[in-house]
RNA sequence: AUAGUGGGUCU
């Protein structure tokens, strides 16, 4: 079994799934039979590609064959449900894990406050949040990052921030991805110095921003009208940072064009290919 | 030994 779960795995995660489920078949005519990872990690590539019914019929096709879903079966159909939009399905899912008294667990509710985040109900994701702390269940960087963009998309930096004070007194580190959040967070309401700063700072503690949360930093800047700022910062990734890429290049002809310097934008095209960056 | 969660950029 546990060959053929990585292998089905293996084939899900590549966007191979009509081979998972193959693969599938394989097992059972082995008699091999599937069994709870098995389905847990088909049902999640159902659920990424956005096929919400074939993963509750697989879901049903299991409890058929006598086998019980688990905390994380269950957590990866209600992700599923999230990230189309559904809250309230995985809300319902949540109840029937309450019902039959599935573990929950730290990742359960990271998924669920992660959903109301993305419909911008901070108020439930609030309330979840406080409920796994009832629980026991001490919120991790992911669970804070998560808050953190939910505020932010929001449009409320402050709270955003808050999060991220409280996240220090709990002694939970910021990574690479806490980081650029707030550095999203930041250039959404215009606060792009406080952009720049954070970007130092990141690297200060010792992490290499990546291309993109450079060109949101430059994006931040144009949107100012202040392309200078902007392309300084491509000097500086082009001596010590990170690649630029196709969409760096992008957003300063923008901010020039915006400008009404068309000249200088033609001057980057030019130089665009010159380093062997194709324009798309 | 195998399954579930966070940021990511322009038009």
């Amino acid at each position: 079994v546990v060959s053929f779960n990585t292998l089905i795995n293996g084939y899900c995660k590549s966007g191979n799934i009509e081979e998972g489920f193959r693969l599938k078949k394989v097992m059972e005519e082995d008699k091999t039979f599937p069994d709870v990872l098995t389905y847990s990690a088909l049902i999640n590539a159902l659920c990424r590609d956005c096929r919400l019914e074939d993963a509750n019929r697989l879901l049903d096709e299991m409890c058929d064959r006598g086998l019980s879903p688990n905390n994380v079966t269950f957590t990866t159909l209600i992700n599923g449900q999230c990230n189309n939009g559904r809250v309230d399905l995985a809300m319902e899912i949540y109840q029937q894990m309450l019902r039959k008294g599935v573990k929950l667990d730290l990742v359960l509710y990271n998924v669920l406050i992660n959903g109301f985040c993305k419909v911008e109900n901070l108020k439930e994701a609030r309330k979840l949040f406080k409920e796994m702390q009832e629980r026991g269940l001490k919120p991790d960087k992911i669970t804070y990052t998560t808050l953190i963009d939910g505020y932010s998309k929001e449009g409320d930096l402050d709270s955003a921030f808050v999060i991220r004070r409280e996240m220090a007194e709990m002694g939970v580190e910021l990574d690479n991805v806490a980081y650029t959040a707030l550095i999203s967070a930041s250039c959404r309401a215009g606060k792009v110095v406080d952009a720049e700063k954070l970007l130092r700072e990141m690297m200060r503690v010792g992490f290499n921003p990546d291309a993109a949360s450079y060109t949101m930093v430059i994006d931040g800047f144009c949107k100012k009208g202040d392309v200078r700022t902007g392309f300084t910062l491509l000097e500086e990734m082009q001596r010590n940072g990170p690649r630029p890429g196709i969409v760096t290049y992008n957003v300063l002809m923008n901010g020039l064009c915006k400008k009404g310097q068309m000249k200088n934008a033609k001057v980057l095209l030019d130089a665009m290919h010159n380093l062997g960056i194709v324009p798309d």
